[in-house]
DNA sequence: TGCAGATGTGCCCACTGTCAACATTCCGCA
DNA sequence: TGCGGAATGTTGACAGTGGGCACATCTGCA
């Protein structure tokens, strides 16, 4: 209304009307309020004014909030992916079976540690619309061919960040050290993925959200050898 | 404002300012619409215009929205596990010890199925603080002790209709029947449960929600496959 | 230099959960 | 029988939400 002095800068430093690099800003806002306060945190306009814009300004860069939703989420998983990757590898092991094997259990317990530790960025992964487009993928995965690089704004996120192949790759390690029948291969990642994804799902937001520490480790580890057995 | 006259009782016939059984009606209302929208469609005023009652006369009956939420996801579980219990009463079998195995596998597929064939009902069940008492129970069940008939307005929606509690059934009878050694009897729901509930979420709202209808199929049966093994 | 498209702002709307004040009805006790 | 308190429903208000529109401001390219 009345002609005020804008403060000049209310948080980041240079900044007169037009922001500069809103997307990613309001992205960052996202993944900070999903942190602590999940995807009901990443409210639109609570993004805009913490990116130090005024809501409305984010319908420039997302088609609603949906679409800012699915980004975080994005983020969240990928950051789900880096976790994964890290505790992979860590793993050492007197041979190349036992080093399979203790990878898939890492990266499972990594999974699960993820969503106890940073359950809102667990639950902001799995709420966006962010459908994955893994196709059927019944047969072996060829090392990431990704033949066109897309012209898209944002490269994908760190293709090597994605759960699902992360966990596919490990699955594949098991068959090349001889611990899994190449047979058995085939849809593999489903019921590894399922137990752990479910355990945490239930651990997080379920009815097992009640279970005390020392319980749900257990619950983790049992989990984790039914899966390594039924393989 | 005006003296209008209000149409006497405009869905439920003898309605005279009071409902007679609001809180009961709300919750099938809000049943209603969790069947088709999810929880996100159990609104509180689209919930009391359904019963027929202004917003806020649902606040006589439940303390806020998540409340009410939590009462119809109960309702949502209930029906989960009405399900499975019927699932498993159609299996036979030739031998005690197959017939344990199919109705597990009976009841993990009606889980998946559930969820599949009603995700707003499901995201419903899960998505309510239904915090689950269960205590640890890494012991055996004993046969529903249930000592005090606490003197709640709600009977307990029918025992018999906890997911969890028939998935502790069919290990019981898993092992009864010789086919789970008794020592891996402790924690057993915990990767049944989990295998079955994570494969329904990643097929309901997850990555896998847009797997085809015939991939989706195979990877239940991989998924029960597996668990069936490693139990 | 000028102007078109990209980016950000203000104002508006319908809708939500929740609160407080009020109206109506029911039930137990005299 | 009657009456008063406790349940139960209603009305109106509030702040906060996602979203649409017109307008302001800036940036890059001809």
């Amino acid at each position: 209304m009345s002609p005020e002095i804008p403060e000049e800068g209310t948080k980041h430093a240079k900044r007169s009307y037009h922001h500069g690099s809103l997307h990613p800003a309001l992205i960052d806002a996202g993944l900070a309020l999903a942190r602590t306060g999940g995807p009901s945190a990443v409210v639109l306009r609570a993004v805009s004014r913490e990116a130090g814009v005024s809501h409305n300004a984010a319908y420039r860069h997302f088609a609603n909030h949906e679409d800012l939703l699915a980004a975080v989420g994005e983020r969240a998983m990928a950051e789900l992916g880096r976790l994964m990757l890290h505790r992979m590898a860590g793993i050492t092991a007197p041979d190349e079976a036992r080093l399979a094997q203790a990878r898939l259990a890492a990266i499972g317990r990594a999974y699960v540690d993820f969503a106890l530790a940073e359950p809102g960025w667990f639950r902001t992964a799995f709420s966006g619309a962010t459908a994955h487009p893994h196709p059927p993928a019944a047969g072996a995965h060829p090392p990431l061919p990704e033949p066109p690089p897309d012209p898209l704004p944002e490269p994908p996120p760190d293709p090597g960040t994605d759960p699902f192949l992360i966990l596919g790759a490990a699955l594949d390690h098991l068959v090349t050290a001889g611990t899994l029948p190449a047979t058995r291969r085939p849809g593999a990642e489903y019921a590894a993925w399922s137990a752990v994804h479910g355990l945490s799902a239930l651990l997080v937001d379920g009815p097992l959200r009640t279970l005390p520490e020392a319980e749900a480790r257990r619950a983790v580890e049992s989990v984790l050898a039914v899966v390594a057995r039924g393989l």
